[in-house]
DNA sequence: AAATTAAATATGACAAAGCATATCAGACCA
DNA sequence: TGGTCTGATATGCTTTGTCATATTTAATTT
């Protein structure tokens, strides 16, 4: 079996991720060049991301974030669901505005923290 | 003029989410070697991240982040503030539980769009 | 319908930066 | 003085990120 001594962190965004990221940019009516000429990137670059190829770093994704009207913010743990919902309930269908976003939001799913031990209290 | 052609992104992490990282870790009394092995890291790359001479990539702050019990999300620029109203409520000193930490999460003081036109509408 | 042209995205090779291994300098204590 | 524990530095390997090119897809013309 292919048992992977370390998990090597992810290896892509998550999926979620890279969806919204995909689907923001396309809301737009942008190409990868549009996107890319507007935020400082190459197209290559835009396209790796949006497939998965790569793992942007944390500067990268942030300019791609903001340029598509986003912004990414560290939560507490305890405060995420509440965070989420709020997201949720923004782009409910009131909001024509953003009817087509997706769920856009880095989700745990793609993570598996299953072998993580439950740290000590805070 | 020293007139960039390129911004060249960061070149590191907001101060405040660099000292917001340190501070969640010494909260848990917590070394950098700790830490290190906790997330499956470097001794090495918690310093240089932390010293600002690294930007880390999405998932490796992912990681450290969830190890510090909290989560990096994608929010819709719309919502930042009450979700950073949100977040300082929530380490108010109420609860005596995180009363220790400092105002945690990305910021924007710290990234200069001053050059870049705030052209963001939709 | 086939061919041609153009635009959008994906693929390859090189340079830059993250990240790992080993080591070092300082602080603290026995 | 030695020992351990802390964070920082030096050297290589791996991956991101850039430049140039190929492949796919769609529209237009004949």
């Amino acid at each position: 079996m292919t048992k992977h001594i370390r998990p090597l962190r992810l290896g892509a965004l998550p999926e979620g991720m890279r969806r919204a990221l995909r689907g923001a940019r396309e809301k737009r009516g942008w190409t990868q060049r549009e996107l890319a000429s507007r935020v400082g990137l190459t197209q290559t670059h835009i396209s790796g991301i949006e497939s998965g190829k790569i793992v942007p770093r944390y500067d990268t994704l942030l300019e791609l974030v903001r340029i598509l009207d986003h912004d990414l913010l560290m939560v507490p743990r305890a405060l995420v669901p509440v965070v989420q919902s709020l997201i949720r309930d923004h782009m409910q269908p009131d909001h024509k505005d953003d009817g087509e976003e997706r769920a856009l939001y880095a989700d745990d799913a793609d993570n598996e923290e299953s072998s993580e031990e439950p740290r000590d209290e805070v």
